[in-house]
RNA sequence: GGCGGUGUAGCUCAGUCGGCUAGAGCACACGGCUCAUACCCGUGGAGUCCGGGGUUCGACUCCCUGCACCGCUACCA
């Protein structure tokens, strides 16, 4: 039986258009799944929308919408920058299907049986203008509302809360024994270090919030958002309905998240799939942010970047290399237009583009376009082959921690290397017949390189690969190969007719 | 305030157990090549390794201290 792979991505918030962020996290999703799918694994891929809550309603009312007709269109939005992107999502799914609510409300009817949850008073500052609820230290000075500057007030109300604090010391359990469980470490010290302070138990419902799912027993209470959006990673595989895909994939190898959701998913979700008497995930991993002109992306101050605005400008696996290649996953990383133009012409046009492009017309006209057969082999192409070889390894550690831009950075030993390889060996010079021989082997080398350069970068810029293998006369697809095989030194069929060379990656002129 | 982290070439960063002239990529300068997307290859310059003190035969690496910056400190998708 194949070993399974589970990853998710948060279900977006949509009530808005997609930015450089939520793409961030997709594709390093994607790359993550289709490097398992190349290792062998059979996969699944949630991704989805996060459709319920206040701001929601309030944006559907600035335009003159229904919530639902908002996040429909929302979601077409985001559905679309998938597909622009190459994101291979096993599935969607939206917290307003009725797959969804049927799970949430279940769960809720549970924990609730089994006194996980529980009727309490809800105390805090509320600004009733804006009706939402805030900390004490979220309040502007002198206990006004943040977000209009009137005075908030202090009011109870009536609310479910769930037994948080009861988990607190399973919960460290489990971290003392999954020192990795969420990544990066100072990340798990943070999360370790909140748990220890004490949790307190949380209010799981809102009343009188029209947009969301009501709590089975009591209408007027609606569950909490965050409650709803974590269910999610269980709805999607049937939980209580019907289990098949449960009992397949669960628990979920990685949880893929930003850091600003960090705790929901190290601390919550955890205390409530423990609750359910379900699995723990195995890994969160938080990622950091895009920063643009040193400071966080945001609307108001004009800060955002669309990544389906810079897809269509540069290429799309232009975006998925940048976004991967330029900073090292989970720190932050600062996005300008120069940064960008400046790493994906001196990697994908010079380095790789360029070693393709060099080559190709070669093999046209000294070798009819055609592979040529390799020949004898020199210590300096069994040193080629053996670095081509080595990089396998190294990326398997690199993606087992998520470390893209290490592996980006085994890739592009090789493809400098090749480079070299060409630069010394002189294809061009070996024109002679006594030197026929030679030529053919030198070029076979580099093609055969590429082939496998081409299998390895699938995951990371998969339309591109495949153009490269397109392009060196292969006809496979690169979705169904497996690295165990196509990995292999050698796979070039001499005699295979090669396609006219294009360049992959046109410069960007700045 | 508490806890955690960072401070190394112009820029972004590597530097495992403390050990010979401190590294990479980009940028810059010069040279080579000319198959190619004016590309690729080679050579080179520069760094008080944040400041101060200590341990040691020897510290970028360990300890103390000062400064600067960043993160977390629950209901913000």
């Amino acid at each position: 039986m194949k070993k399974t792979f589970y990853l998710s991505t948060p279900v977006y918030y949509v009530n808005g258009a997609p930015h450089l962020g939520h793409a961030y996290t997709t594709v390093a999703a994607d790359t993550l799944v289709r490097y398992k799918r190349l290792s062998g694994w059979e996969v699944f891929f949630l991704t989805g929308s996060d459709e319920y809550g206040n701001k929601i309603l309030r944006s559907a009312k600035d335009q003159k919408v229904t919530p639902f007709e908002l996040v429909n269109k929302m979601v077409e939005r985001f559905q679309n920058l998938w597909q622009t992107l190459s994101i291979s999502y096993d599935d969607f799914i939206r917290t307003t299907e009725e797959r969804h609510i049927r799970v949430v409300r279940n769960v809720f009817q549970k924990l609730l049986s089994q006194g996980d949850i529980y009727k309490g008073k809800y105390e805090g500052w509320y600004c009733v203008p804006c009706e939402s609820f805030w900390l004490e230290g979220q309040l502007k000075e002198g206990g006004l509302c943040p977000e209009c500057g009137r005075p908030a007030e202090i009011i109870q109300e009536e609310s479910y809360f769930f037994r948080l604090s009861q988990y607190q010391e399973p919960l460290l359990d489990y971290f003392r024994q999954n020192p990795d469980f969420v990544l990066p470490r100072t990340r798990m010290n943070e999360v370790m270090k909140f748990v220890k302070s004490g949790l307190r138990d949380l209010s799981v419902t809102r009343l009188n919030l029209k947009w969301g799912i009501p709590s089975p027993i009591d209408e007027q209470h609606t569950i909490y958002v965050w409650v709803d959006a974590l269910i999610n990673y269980i709805s999607a595989l049937g939980y209580s309905l019907n289990e098949t895909k449960l009992t397949k994939f669960w628990p979920a190898n990685v949880h893929l998240v930003g850091k600003d959701i960090l705790k929901f998913h190290a601390v919550i979700w955890p205390a409530l799939l423990l609750a359910l008497g379900l699995a723990l995930p195995q890994r969160v991993f938080a990622h950091g942010w895009w920063k643009v002109n040193g400071g966080k992306m945001s609307k108001s101050q004009g800060r955002v970047i669309d990544p389906l605005q810079l897809a269509q400008d540069y290429g799309s696996d232009q975006l998925r290399y940048f976004l991967l290649r330029e900073v090292p996953f989970g720190q932050d990383g600062t996005f300008s237009k120069s940064i960008f133009i400046k790493r994906i012409n001196s990697d994908l046009a010079n380095d790789l583009g360029n070693l393709l492009n060099r080559t190709l017309p070669l093999v046209t006209r000294y070798c009819q376009g055609k592979i040529p057969s390799p020949g004898e082999e020199k210590a300096e192409d069994k040193k080629l082959k053996e670095a081509v070889g080595a990089v396998f390894p190294r990326m398997e550690l690199s993606m087992e921690t998520l470390s893209f831009s290490v592996a980006l950075t085994e890739i592009w030993k090789v493809v400098k290397l090749t480079n070299l390889y060409v630069d010394r060996n002189a294809p061009w010079q070996l024109t002679g017949k006594e030197n026929k021989e030679r030529l053919s082997r030198v070029l076979y080398q580099v093609l055969e390189t590429l082939r496998i350069l081409g299998l390895l970068l699938f995951p990371f810029i998969p339309p591109s690969a495949q153009k490269i293998w397109q392009q060196l006369g292969l006809k496979e697809d690169l979705e169904k190969q497996l690295f165990e095989k196509a990995g292999k030194w050698g796979g070039l069929i001499p005699g295979t007719e090669i396609q006219s060379a294009k360049p992959l990656f046109p410069r960007i002129k700045e």
